[in-house]
DNA sequence: AGATAATCATTGTATGTACAAACAAAATAT
DNA sequence: ATATTTTGTTTGTACATACAATGATTATCT
């Protein structure tokens, strides 16, 4: 009747982490189509908006990334003509263009429907505490 | 004084959900080493050896990955002779080799290794906890 | 039975992400 | 002042994963 014990995925924290990445991000993917890019593209704009002239290395501890990850995305966001960068000295700094200040907005407008979207699904208390949660959680994991 | 926001990283459950896949993939794949695979082939070959014959469907439901990775999952274990492919009409059975059985242990101790290290971080009774949250989170959205 | 639709698997291609090595600039030590 | 170490960035390479298109088999409808 029973069949054999699967219970080792529901279980581990590797395999449930993942599978809510995986799940989350294709929503979020799904909410951000409006904006043109990924989310973590537009959540490294927002930061870049918020604090013009960040540098790399600072852009990558917030989006916990690692810098080769990071140079990456400001390489493609450079393409794309929505940051700029300046290099000074050792350290490169990020700063928007016009273009992507004006896309902050629509970038604000998907992040609030991926959190509607969620929300709507999961209830606004659980999804607040869940994700609070995990920043606990990787915070505590991080250091070593 | 007080910088930019930037809540709404720490808000937002698709990011906060990756951050914690990333960290605790780097976790599991420090525990895993000694097996020579990564958590996802250890546990897929812990689902063959529980099931042999277990279709490549089933395969990818129970580890919620698409149809086409795990493709690629099998033909990498095939590569190892840890599984073999039985083709079935339209469906593929997937059998585990002696070679294969014969890892299950290692890779058991692999997955309590894993499961000591972070649970000594963060405490059985959390862990447990927010392992069920993130297992009834990505059910409810993955209902559409 | 033959045509059509549904299902399962595979392949081509693309993206996000990491690690290790290389490089360049700055800080420190001698 | 030069040599050494540290720090920030970049590049080469690799892997997990997805989507869309294709192929192959089975099921369904007429």
């Amino acid at each position: 009747m029973s069949g054999p014990d699967e219970s080792f995925l529901t279980n581990c924290l590797f395999f449930t982490a993942n599978r809510l990445s995986r799940t989350i991000t294709k929503l979020a993917e799904d909410a951000f189509a409006p904006t043109g890019l990924t989310p973590m593209y537009g959540y490294l704009i927002r930061l870049v908006v918020g604090t013009p002239g960040i540098s790399q290395k600072e852009l990558a501890e917030k989006l916990a990334v690692t810098p080769s990850t990071l140079t990456r995305f400001v390489d493609k966001l450079e393409l794309k003509k929505l940051v700029e960068r300046k290099v000074q000295g050792k350290t490169v700094l990020v700063y928007p263009t016009a273009k992507g200040e004006g896309m902050v907005e629509t970038i604000k407008a998907a992040s609030r429907d991926l959190r509607n979207r969620y929300e709507e699904v999961l209830g606004k208390e659980f999804a607040d505490e869940i994700s609070r949660q995990l920043v606990f959680s990787s915070g505590q994991l991080e250091k070593q």
